[in-house]
DNA sequence: GCGGGTTTACTGGTCTGACCAGTAAACGGA
DNA sequence: TCCGTTTACTGGTCAGACCAGTAAACCCGC
């Protein structure tokens, strides 16, 4: 018998329910405006209490966002990745994930992008691109690793911007953000860290002419070569060998 | 001047952030309890009105689960992807998110989570990923495509967590998920939807033997090119061409 | 007629205090 | 010792109130 589970939906759930398949049938969209706190309890019939409920767990969902005062009323939100940042995080740091699934992603993500990159920039893009390198090798110059994480982190997500597929960029910007932490603690614990901070720089030009002549398979192998070797120190043998696919996949071009 | 922007934080954003620290240093870990909403209002000196706010978008953003009557009070969650999925489904179905770059980022996956279990698998991975196939094909000879996107959905999903990385499987499922709806309507508007769904079968079983053999690259090119060729045929050539890297990059070995 | 300060009518944030249906543990009788 | 009953408490919801802050309407001097 086809019988489906009773689910008891609360108040404040099913308001939240409407609004939300409101905007997914497009009856509301992007920069629209909801009513007031107090129209809304008035259309649900339900109180305020109820209807800010809902609110919230919109707001906390980035699906709408309120600013007292403004008559206007809560306003649809526009796509940001903080949701996707904050539950690729969660996920990350769960004990039970260790820190070479986190590379392995890496890899895969910022290899992908890199030959999307070398495939599909534009000019712009490179511009970008190879400005952000120059600021990475002018503070390597002046301040030596201090700034380095901050630096090469743009640098990555200029890359990753040109590859021009928002879903690989977006969630290598979040795994970015959760592995530059280990890379601080790298540079922190590693005494010659300037030869390993210039050496990414040198890496860093020869991707940047990569993909300038559009040599994707090249990049691509550069780039993951570069990531691997700049954990691979820190790892044991196991776990080297667990990350080696996703190196060996791109052969470096010589 | 390195002013920082002043930011106000209401109290119900302060609890949030006090009870969201507490989990992050260890001080409260999944499966703990929250005293109640009165002890709570008490305990911050605010009122039950604010003390729920923050609850609900605690609840919204997966951290605490709730339930009416539990004198023990609000749990700690254990982690679930539910807000990943959420997340990127609302990424994945921005506008400004093209098909290409959904089922690139699927390729991307599945061949890197095909890789992974040819490695990696155990003989009850094995065992299992076997199992979803005989059942997708007696699905198919009992009700031909009629539930072939669910089978074969099981599937893939054996085969991602044979991976051994909890990202590429989470990521892997939710993409999945969201690829799933543009199957059945491929499946839908095509006539000859036995012909395509046999042949997914007959990789499915080529795929397989490649992952028992360890076959980490033959298992890879098989998943690319069936995923692509399943979705070729509704694309137009310049999306094709956008979706050939991906499956280039893992060359078919005969 | 037109800018710029002032008023005003609202907004969202918070509080108090109340009621209800539901739960789990303590209680009590067999 | 076991099982039903009570009970004290839970979270969900409501009504009504106050405040700080906003933006648009207003109005005044020019």
């Amino acid at each position: 018998m086809p019988f489906t589970p009773v689910q008891k939906v609360s108040a404040y759930e099913s308001i939240v329910l409407q609004i939300e398949s409101a905007i997914a049938n497009g009856d509301l969209k992007a920069g629209d405006r909801l009513p007031g706190e107090r129209k809304l309890m008035a259309d649900f019939s339900v109180s305020r209490a109820t209807v800010r409920e809902a609110l919230r767990v919109l707001q906390a969902t980035g699906v709408v966002e309120s600013r007292p005062g403004d008559p206007r009323g809560p306003v649809i939100s526009h796509y940001s990745p903080r949701l996707l940042e904050k539950s690729m995080s969660q996920l990350a740091r769960l004990d039970s994930v260790s820190r070479v699934e986190v590379l392995q992603f890496r890899l895969l993500l910022e290899g992908s992008a890199t030959r999307l990159a070398a495939r599909n920039r534009s000019e712009a893009d490179l511009d970008l691109i190879t400005a952000r390198l120059r600021e990475l090798e002018a503070s390597i110059q002046a301040d030596g690793a201090k700034f380095f994480s901050e630096h090469v982190s743009r640098f990555h997500a200029a890359i990753r911007r040109a590859s021009g597929n928002q879903l690989i960029e977006i969630c290598g910007n979040v795994i970015g953000g959760i592995t530059a932490e280990l890379m601080v603690r790298r540079l922190h614990t590693d005494a010659d860290q300037l030869a390993i901070v210039q050496r990414s720089a040198l890496d860093g030009a020869r991707l940047v002419e990569a993909i300038s002549a559009r040599d994707a398979e090249g990049a691509a192998a550069v780039q993951v070569e570069n990531i691997y070797r700049f954990y691979a120190d820190d790892l044991d043998p196991a776990e080297v060998d667990a990350l080696r696919p996703f190196v060996d996949a791109s052969p470096v071009v010589e």
